[in-house]
DNA sequence: TGAATAGTGTCTGTGAGACAATATTAT
DNA sequence: ATAATATTGTCTCACAGACACTATTCA
């Protein structure tokens, strides 16, 4: 039984893709002069213009040509596509559902980029967008909403917990109706990464401007894993990560706030 | 710029494939009657019978069929190449290169087994082989051991941490003479995943038979991270995990020690 | 009896949760 | 003066590191 023939080679007509979850977070301006920017969590998709899916959002992404290895692709992507450079990207998961796309076989791989939404300067395309993430979960469903200034799109996932079998959940798409491919399990299994990542790295950091305030940054954990947080204890937990500086944040109604960067301890 | 043409597909032969790390942790019977078998971490490799890299070690793995997803080829070579069904297994990292086998474009998709050695009651093919796993790690370089009863394999692995643009460390392979392709990658990357995973999962319980004593699975704890762990510390952290039963184990020369079986918490 | 492992007790330090208090600004 | 945020203080609790102690078996 052991036929290391490549059947599949031969047989199939087969491309590799990568796409992108590109997260971020935005500041939305409020009419109180007091009151800070409230934060929402996003990611960016673009509206496709040809089939299949034509209409449809769908991730940032690309065949992964000859001579590129996929996360030169997705660099390529990224430059290319949203016109950014030097961004946190990371693999995320490898998406080979033999149907996904409905024209031939197409293996995805997704990748992971976060960025500071402050430096992004409006150079998207035009048929790109960012979307506010808003997700609810309970045991067996995410429910996710995506908003931007002119459209609401909802997805539901289930998750089951193969015993032994997979990672810990397997998702599947049970409602959705405006995002193309398998993207929605992309889009979801971005988010835990991300949740997950907060807790154990510093990858926030690459969604910060190089001053920010501990308020800011706490706002930026607190949309991103959904929850609030304790100010003394997030101050505690983040103190070693970053640095005050002499710099301070005044305007606001209220006591002025003291900036700080990134301290690297490695 | 945008161009969706998919220039890979028309252009070049591209193969996928589905590699397979499976990891295991294994008694070695002491002479003294007195002692606890001594536990070695380890993985599974393949004599590879062809070309290329023929008479190489590689991970178990296959060419994915037109109509199987990636997941489907991993089990399927765990079942038709190890002999082996409801195994854990989970995606570990697709590696893409494009001159990464000689023949032809293969992208491959690595995946993540676990196994309790004690179930596999040796039915593993003749072109099969466990190997102990030694590694020892500084800054910059990583340095495996693999050992069968009559081979040693050394490698080595340069770590690199480039700063916004990749997961937590790139690695390179830097010596390397008897495993095929860049699976010494694929080694090191399963490793690294498994540390992390033992810390915040219950995966180790996929090593473990179904009844088992606390310092076998301290044992295995410390083989696989490496390092020794203070009794009460571990018995702490792991006592949410894991159920007493009214089974002992006696004949050691020594007091005998309670059976304990996983308890699930979901 | 003694080698070897099994299992517990307890002191200490660290860090998170919770809540309260104080500080500082622009209007 | 006041709304709003910034920042610190402190009590408590949970838990990990460290080390010492007791328990039990079988050649």
């Amino acid at each position: 039984m052991k036929s290391k023939t490549n059947d599949s080679a031969k047989t199939e007509k087969l491309s590799i893709s990568a796409d992108i979850l590109i997260f971020s977070v935005s500041d939305e301006i409020q009419s109180n002069y007091r009151k800070l920017n409230k934060k929402h969590f996003s990611v960016l998709l673009m509206k496709r213009d040809k089939s299949p899916f034509k209409d449809k959002w769908s991730l940032p992404g690309d065949f992964v040509k000859v001579d590129e290895d996929i996360e030169d692709a997705a660099k390529r992507i990224l430059t290319s596509e949203v016109n950014l450079h030097d961004i946190y990207l990371e693999q995320l998961y490898t998406f080979s559902n033999p149907h996904r796309d409905p024209r031939m076989r197409v293996v995805s791989t997704a990748y992971l980029a976060l960025i500071d939404k402050n430096t992004l300067n409006e150079q998207i395309p035009t048929n790109a967008s960012w979307f506010n993430i808003m997700t609810i979960e309970d045991k067996e469903s995410i429910y996710v909403t995506l908003n931007n200034d002119n459209e609401e799109i909802k997805f539901k996932i289930g998750k089951t917990l193969k015993e032994k079998t997979t990672d810990r959940y397997k998702y599947t798409i049970l409602e959705n109706d405006k995002i193309a491919f398998d993207h929605p399990l992309a889009i979801v299994s971005g988010i835990s990464r991300l949740k997950n990542k907060l807790e154990y790295t510093d990858v926030v950091f690459n969604m910060m401007p190089e001053y920010f305030t501990l308020g800011e940054l706490q706002q930026v954990y607190e949309v991103i894993l959904g929850k609030k947080l304790l100010d003394p204890a997030f101050r505690r937990m983040i103190a070693s990560k970053v640095e005050k500086t002499d710099k301070m944040q005044t305007g606001g109604g209220h006591r002025p706030s003291v900036l700080f960067k990134y301290k690297n301890n490695d």
